[in-house]
DNA sequence: GAGTGGTCTAGACCACTTC
DNA sequence: AAGTGGTCTAGACCACTCT
């Protein structure tokens, strides 16, 4: 492990463990670097993960302090900004996550898939729409489209699991970041029968673009999700 | 300028205005210490403010490659992630934001907001309640409980403008990161009355802790948008 | 003025990819 | 083997806060 991910680890679970509580001063930077014989970029590296985190904010001139934030706050910090497909971030505890296939076919991107994975015309795309259930409970509706040079090999089996994992472990590819847009929105007739809500019941649209460390699209995804079965939490800071 | 802003925002500009295209590759970290006279620390922290961004990617033993982003995802990307209340994000081009104030008074801190803020026991907040109007249309129903010593002098005027604006001009605090969790649900009675539009109507809240430089949380909010004026950004990475 | 965190350097060495 | 980005150092100097 890196020197400045055992840095992080250590001070993180001594403010999870309450050790260091809220609101209270750390040690400077320079008995960090002592304390860990180690350089000041090291440290600093290290307490700039935190920032990001959300769990400590730092001010020049007087120091750096644990944020006044409650135990269910923290419990929630150490969750967010997982990198993850519909079944790894909803598999939590027993969850069971299961598939149901509606369409699975090649076709041309149509003008908006093209804008969005950046194709040229006339590529050709897999095209996906599933129903996800959690705990045999339908939670949401998912339709997206996969470049086929992309994704060579795509069955219908990896659909009724994990796309994600396939892309993953059986191809090799490593995803690297996702750009997410949510809007809300009434359930037509389709969402509200695989569903099963009502009609005009309202529905979490998450709209997602994923992409490789090659810098390629390699998803752009539509999940309509039932009111409860969806979450998105995030962290801004300056 | 810092010397990394300065090259963060030279080859941002870059990639915006096409110079750099989709999937091309960047000049080696070597050759921009030595185009930008700097070091590799530097040239690699401006880089990687790109990645954050989501606007490049990094590969080790290969190099650095600009994205494959469709022009309007480049567009989208420099506007997200950016800490505003709801008077600043909502204010673009001529939109003009307005407020009526349903509530404004101080109480004692109920269980949630004392959780939420961290606050002890029988600590005063103040209660704020407000329409929030976007060209004179109703677009959001505000809730939010602020600690009274954080925000001295806090008057109805401020309500009907920006509180933000208040806590950072007039008393010079700094804003330092928030914290949401997005959620959906069905228009209740009151929500449907004063945002117009009809009872069980898809509703988006934004549950928001907002905290100072100082690590303290300043306000915890509860935001019901009508559906037609929310949208939410993210982008992740690994 | 003393002390904090922030920026930057010049260079060593490491981990990984590609040839 | 050569070349990429990643980590880390030891220290200089800067910007800001507090007294």
């Amino acid at each position: 492990m890196k020197k400045y991910e055992e840095i992080y680890t250590d001070i993180k679970n001594k403010i999870v463990s309450g050790e260091y509580t809220a609101t209270e001063q750390l040690p400077f930077e320079k008995d960090l670097c002592d304390a860990y014989n180690t350089s000041k970029m090291t440290v600093k590296r290290a307490l700039d993960l935190l920032v990001d985190e959300g769990l400590i904010i730092k001010r020049r001139g007087s120091g750096t302090f644990v944020k006044d934030l409650s135990q269910k706050e923290i419990e929630r910090i150490t969750q967010i900004n997982q990198l993850n497909g519909f079944t790894a971030a909803h598999s939590k505890g027993d969850n069971k996550v299961t598939s149901k296939v509606l369409a699975f076919d090649v076709r041309q991107a149509d003008e908006t898939v093209m804008d969005k994975l950046n194709l040229k015309p006339g590529s050709f795309v897999y095209n996906i729409y599933r129903v996800r259930y959690i705990n045999d409970k339908p939670a949401a509706l998912e339709k997206a489209a996969m470049p086929i040079e992309s994704v060579p090999g795509l069955e219908k089996k990896h659909l009724e699991n994990s796309i994600y994992h396939y892309v993953k472990k059986e191809l090799g590819l490593n995803i690297q970041s996702a750009h997410r847009l949510f809007t809300v929105k009434k359930a037509d007739d389709e969402e509200a029968r695989y569903l099963n809500v009502d009609r005009n019941d309202p529905i979490a649209v998450t709209e997602q673009i994923t992409y490789l460390d090659t810098g390629h699209a390699i998803e752009y995804g539509v999940t309509k999700s039932r009111a409860d079965s969806f979450a998105a939490e995030t962290i801004i800071s300056n």
